[in-house]
DNA sequence: TTGACATGCAAGTGAACGCTTGCCTATTGT
DNA sequence: ACAATAGGCAAGCGTTCACTTGCATGTCAA
């Protein structure tokens, strides 16, 4: 749970999802090759990458002076265990909550449309 | 996909989730009894609540005096859909890439593991 | 009608973020 | 050996973020 922290701000960035598209494209590339794609310094990249590293999106392999980056798909499938299989339309209890917040202590209150705050 | 910035923004915070949390626990709370839950003041929490609705995350039904916040998670769907049923393993590709790395012009490098950089 | 309650709106603040620039080191190929 | 290549590290800067405080407004209940 601690690093779901680090997942989802690594994954709130456009320029680091862009990356994680493109090496999706094609996986294993050097920091030079990504950042042909990116419309930023070498060093904005490098920073987009470390986050994506430590959010443990992508592992990284040293050949000679290159650095080759490599997608990890695990950590995603747990956002998905974690927080959206969850969150799947559980229907039966959703309309049991709503009829509990409607019917709550008392039935007069019919569902009367919201008159105000609602142009 | 130019709402997947509100989305994985709206995401990117433990305040956020914690607050999604919070209303799969219970649908359809309203303002104050999410604040209940949370150790930060009341506009903390309606400054959250608009971020994930602005997001489409949850919508909110006026009953009077009280707001009641109920979750959507179809955005949530979309996710899935977009980034990561799109990043499973996709072990063949995978391979083909990290072997189209390895050999990549030439035959010679071996997979000798990094010396430097590497304690 | 009046007071308590539920919420909205606006401005201020410190910290985090995204990005750049400048310089340094290691590896490669000729 | 040396120039070119691939990358790292650190400091600086403007923007956004999370959060608070203070005051205003609409709604319910006695």
């Amino acid at each position: 749970m601690g690093n779901a922290d680090l997942l989802f701000k690594a994954l709130a960035d456009p320029g680091r999802r862009k990356l994680m598209d493109r090496l999706h494209a094609q996986d294993g590339q050097t920091l030079s090759e990504l950042c042909h794609h990116l419309d930023m310094s070498r060093q904005g990249v490098t920073q987009h990458l470390a986050l994506l590293e430590a959010a443990n999106l992508l592992a990284v392999q040293w050949r000679g002076r290159e650095k080759l980056h490599f997608l990890n798909p695990v950590p995603l499938q747990e956002i998905y265990d974690r927080w959206i299989r969850k969150f799947e339309r559980p229907r039966l209890k959703a309309l049991r909550d709503l009829k509990r917040r409607l019917e709550e202590d008392g039935q007069d209150p019919p569902p009367k449309p919201p008159t105000r705050r609602t142009p």
